[in-house]
RNA sequence: GGAGAGGUACCCGAGUGGCCAAAGGGAACAGACUGUAAAUCUGUCAGCAUACGCUUUCGGAGGUUCGAAUCCUCCCCUCUCCA
């Protein structure tokens, strides 16, 4: 994470006009006291997988804006909420995560987060909430926070209502309440003020205010972020092959960088106000484009983007993979120019291209195409494999292949690699060593 | 605990003895068109097999039948109402 320094100008209107703001509890007091002195904020992020996901992007991308402002912001592991589930948009419940899993998960989410916000001396926090809730005691807990909850008014929500449907256990129906413990504790140890997070969490954001409010006797706010879909109206971060991780390891920084180049033209403006730190005037810009004009900034987008989650060495990689494959486009230097996006020509590198190792020996053997494909995953089965390139979706070298029979053989490498390519954007290289 | 309804492929959902590898829709994938976008049209969408075909699937386990997603028995799970 560079060095940043504090930006000065008004955080409230700068994440408005980005588009971050969906509902606030109390618009003009927060907005004050951002202005005048260095707020507490904080976002919780349950580990009920492995790694974060470009869901939780826009949440991250909000405190780094107020990081970015002098703000301070306080990234809370869930590793006491994540063992009871939340049960906010889920139509069932989620299965159960032992604590071994969740604390594996919370390790993974720590290392993440230090991308994205400056853990220095009193810059940022990151907490795990287990430290607090896995020592509750019920009697106490039920007489203290318990009480200030009413069922009757629990049970008018939405989501809860929804859930009423299908069945809620006792359990699930106890996450608002840790959750507003959760603030309620943060801003007894850390002076938190504001809770952050996605538009759905609005009801146990409020929850928390609340009790605050009659246990301390103090104001806190309440801020939720818009929950992206895209323009086709998907969720925001997912894909045929799931969703898209913000590990390496689960979504190479080349699969990244596509996914944000793949966006649909309607949602580039956007995303580059929320995923990236390029200044408004210039996005403003972008919403002027049109057609495949949009292209470039297409690739401004997955530039940040990949830029700020895997680092600038990792993005250009990516960039010029995606230069090999699809060829290369310049950017016009007027175009979003406080982007450090590569503007000229860009030479292809295939090496970042996705790709496995295949032997001299194994090549010798001839191993069928369709075994190949299915070998390598690339193809759900062999019939798979088969129906694809029966329907024309394979091509091996640029070149379309179509016998279901195909055998790779030597002839067939150039510059000791095999290209292929599965429908018109997957491309995998087969590298003879 | 009692009464009722139900569990079908990635999701929704039709099917109530053979014509069912299971309608229809959605998602997904491929092709055409394009701009690595969208929309549209076409095709594919359990596994193995070049193919004839074979194997496994309709909550689970048994059974009836020449033949079961469909009928019977037991079990598991979900929902609704009652307590």
């Amino acid at each position: 994470m560079e060095k940043i320094s504090v930006i000065q100008g008004n955080v409230y209107q700068e994440m408005g006009r980005r588009g971050f703001i969906q509902q606030v509890t109390d618009p003009e007091p927060l907005q004050d006291m951002l202005q005048k002195e260095a707020v507490t904020c904080y976002v919780g992020f349950d580990p009920t997988a492995d790694s974060l996901h470009v869901g939780h992007l826009m949440a991250i991308m909000g405190m780094s804006q107020l990081q970015r402002h002098g703000h301070r912001p306080i990234a809370i592991i869930g590793g006491g909420t994540a063992m009871v589930g939340d049960p906010t948009g889920k139509t069932e419940m989620r299965k159960m995560l032992t604590r071994e899993q969740i604390v594996a998960n919370g390790e993974k989410f720590k290392v993440q987060f230090s991308r994205y916000l400056d853990f220095g001396p009193d810059k940022a926090l990151m907490v795990d909430n287990y430290d607090w809730l896995g020592e509750l005691k019920y009697i106490e807990f039920l007489r203290d926070i318990g009480r200030h909850f009413s069922v009757n008014r629990m049970l008018t929500y939405e989501t809860y209502k929804m859930r009423l449907e299908k069945g809620l256990s006792f359990l699930e129906f106890n996450y608002q309440l840790l959750q507003a413990y959760d603030f309620l504790m943060l801003f007894k140890t850390h002076g938190c003020r504001l809770q952050m997070g996605g538009d759905d969490q609005w009801a146990n954001i409020l929850a928390g205010a609340d009790l605050i409010r009659r246990v301390e006797e103090c104001d806190a706010y309440g801020l939720t972020f818009p929950l992206l879909t895209t323009a086709a109206g998907k969720k925001m971060g997912k894909t045929e092959s799931g969703a898209v991780w913000l590990d390496p390891e689960k979504t190479s920084p080349y699969e990244y960088y596509q996914y944000w180049y793949n966006s649909d033209d309607r949602d580039v403006a956007r995303f580059l106000g929320f995923f990236t730190y390029l200044p408004m005037e210039e996005i403003e810009t972008v919403k002027e484009l049109q057609g495949a004009d949009l292209n470039s900034a297409k690739v401004v987008l997955a530039y940040e983007a990949t830029c700020i989650t895997h680092g600038e060495t990792a993005a250009q990689e990516a960039m010029r993979a995606a230069a090999a494959a699809f060829g290369c486009r310049e950017i016009p230097a007027a175009l979003l120019p406080s982007s450090s996006v590569p503007r000229g020509a860009v030479t292809g590198n295939e090496a970042a291209m996705p790709g496995s190792d295949l032997t001299p020996a194994q090549l010798a053997a001839a191993p069928r195409l369709v075994d190949v494909m299915a070998e390598l995953g690339l193809v759900a089965s062999k019939g798979d494999a088969r129906r694809l390139i029966q329907g024309g979706g394979v091509y091996l070298n640029n070149e379309r292949v179509d016998d279901i029979n195909f055998s790779l053989s030597m002839a067939l490498v150039q510059e000791g690699r095999i290209v292929l390519r599965l429908g018109k954007k997957r491309f995998h290289q087969l590298v003879i060593r």
